[in-house]
RNA sequence: GGCGAAGUGGCCGAGUGGCUAGGCAGAGGUCUGCAAAACCUUCUACAGCGGUUCGAAUCCGCUCUUCGCCUCCA
């Protein structure tokens, strides 16, 4: 089966692909930096971090940008609200820019924990200001935009196709909330700003053809995703929060600008749920990742949001993290015990098992489906070892299978499965002797039927963090 | 009000017109000096009411409930 989307534009999986054979063109919604990441930045670059080394891993060259917003808009259309990065600044009483800067490598301290790949291209949107006014030009050229006092609006109905990813295709249903303005400057109350003049004491602003000013919130995604990856990109995506109006309107001004489809592939990841509500900054329930991290290993967190599907709603709880950090620790072990393991006579039908995480992975990126299977695989394995072993072919497509979709896909596992073993410093060698000592004391006290003095070793190395495990092949010892 | 998503067993969470999801937790067992790990067996399901069908948790309709978007948000 080949790789299939669901693609939100039209609501059904298609099969992918790509413009340019073996070449994928993808952009990400980035955050907006003023302040640290959340579960929900996780589970979205989480996800995505999943296709994009699915697709590597088909074999396409995938060119990945994800943005960094440093401007920190206002609300989109009206004149109230203050720029959020601004905002942050006057509470840590420091510059614009260094929040920006301090926040966005805090993101990416968070993701790389995460095991998220970094992206191609990171622009940032104060880097690509003359690119956005060169886009509200061509719009205004091209009668889609009109000035009003130093404001640049985009006209909504000067684009018929405005609604259609959203599905809100009626003046209805386009209407701002309750906040319309009753003198409005705009000539259609679904007009959205290309470009704001600033205001008085307004910090971050940039000369422009039509006033001194800051970009509208939607101008800097076309700008950068048009300039680095061309005017029809791949896949794009984004949480479905940003579906209604930030992503309808990167479709209106960018085709409106271009004359071509703008995306090919619309992906949207559902949101996290705290206690079955939105974690929402307003709400004031989100949760850091820097606290979680203190809690829970990092891979832990991703093999949690991994355990569901992107396009399902994720809810947090403590119980069931702490549910998934076992179940990472059962497929840690399997795979540990592969790695370790002697040849033997057993067999697996590993081709059956790599189709199905094929299948899995290819169905719209089902990583809860893929990771039954590797729960399956691991089954297999951890009874071919109970008795006995596994045949060297076995045992080779079983760590190939667990380093392909383990490893290198999901990124759930690691190549090191006990880095006191594998490290060279004299530490580790010290301390590999003195384990080796103690299993030996304590293999002769048990030998002797001192259980005392073996249980009291066991107690004490746990203790110290260190986990005895009697096996058939002898004592073994692991950190953690 | 408009647009959209969803209701699965104690918890999390896939999937599907008929065939075991998976993980965690629970019960019993094998192994073990005891643990731990592993393996085996096992108990709780598809919101409710109608309809279509040989057969529906899966399709259709209605009801109830939840959630998201419509204001910045991954």
């Amino acid at each position: 089966m080949p790789l299939k989307i669901y693609n939100s534009l039209t609501r059904s999986k298609e099969e992918f692909t790509p413009l340019h054979p073996g070449q994928v063109t993808m952009y990400v919604c980035g955050p907006t930096v003023y302040g640290h990441a959340h579960l929900g930045h996780a589970k979205s670059y989480v996800s995505f971090d999943v296709v994009l080394k699915w697709l590597r891993h088909l074999g396409y060259r995938v060119t990945y940008i994800q943005n960094i917003t440093d401007v920190g808009h206002l609300t989109d259309d009206a004149d109230e609200g203050e720029d959020k990065i601004a905002r942050q600044a006057r509470r840590e009483q420091t510059d614009p820019m260094e929040i920006a800067q301090l926040y966005t490598r805090s993101y990416y301290e968070d993701m790389d924990r995460l095991g998220v790949d970094r992206p191609n291209i990171a622009p940032t949107a104060t880097g690509h200001i003359p690119d956005q006014i060169a886009l509200i030009r061509t719009l205004i050229e091209k009668g889609h935009a009109y000035e009003v006092n130093g404001n640049v609006y985009f006209s909504v109905e000067s684009f018929p196709g405005y609604g259609k990813l959203s599905g809100r295709t009626t003046d209805d249903a386009r209407q701002p909330g309750g906040r319309v303005e009753a003198r409005s400057e705009k000539r259609h109350p679904a007009d959205f700003a290309l470009w704001k003049k600033a205001e008085p004491g307004h910090l971050m602003k940039w000369e422009s053809p039509w006033s001194e000013g800051y970009p509208g919130w939607h101008a800097e995604c076309s700008a950068m995703a048009m300039k680095y990856l061309g005017e029809t990109i791949d896949i794009h995506g984004g949480g479905m929060e940003n579906k209604f109006p930030h992503h309808e309107c990167e479709i209106a001004q960018s085709e409106a600008a271009t004359g071509h489809p703008y995306v090919r592939y619309w992906m949207h990841n559902n949101m996290v749920t705290v206690d079955g509500t939105k974690m929402g900054k307003s709400l004031g329930n989100f949760i850091n990742l820097k606290d979680i991290f203190n809690e829970f290993d990092p891979i832990v967190i991703r093999f949690f949001i991994l355990q569901s599907h992107y396009r399902s709603p994720l809810d947090f709880s403590h119980q069931a993290v702490k549910a998934s950090q076992t179940g990472l620790e059962k497929l840690r072990e399997s795979w540990l015990r592969l790695t370790a393991s002697a040849p033997g006579e057993e067999d697996i039908d590993t081709d059956a098992y790599e189709n199905r995480l094929v299948e899995a992975m290819n169905d719209d990126f089902n990583t809860p489906v893929a990771l039954a299977v590797l729960f399956d695989l691991s089954k297999a394995i951890n009874t071919a070892l109970d008795s006995g072993g596994l045949k060297e072919e076995a045992r080779n497509d079983c760590i190939r299978l667990f380093s392909t979709f383990g490893i290198e896909v999901l990124g759930i596992l690691d190549n090191r499965p006990n880095t006191v073993n594998e490290a060279s410093t004299s530490i580790a060698q010290a301390l590999e002797g003195a384990m080796s000592l103690l299993l030996d004391i304590r293999q002769k006290a048990r030998q002797s039927k001192d259980y005392e003095t073996s249980d009291l070793i066991r107690d004490r190395l746990d203790e110290a963090g260190i986990t005895i495990k009697d096996t058939r092949e002898g004592a073994e010892w692991k950190l953690g």
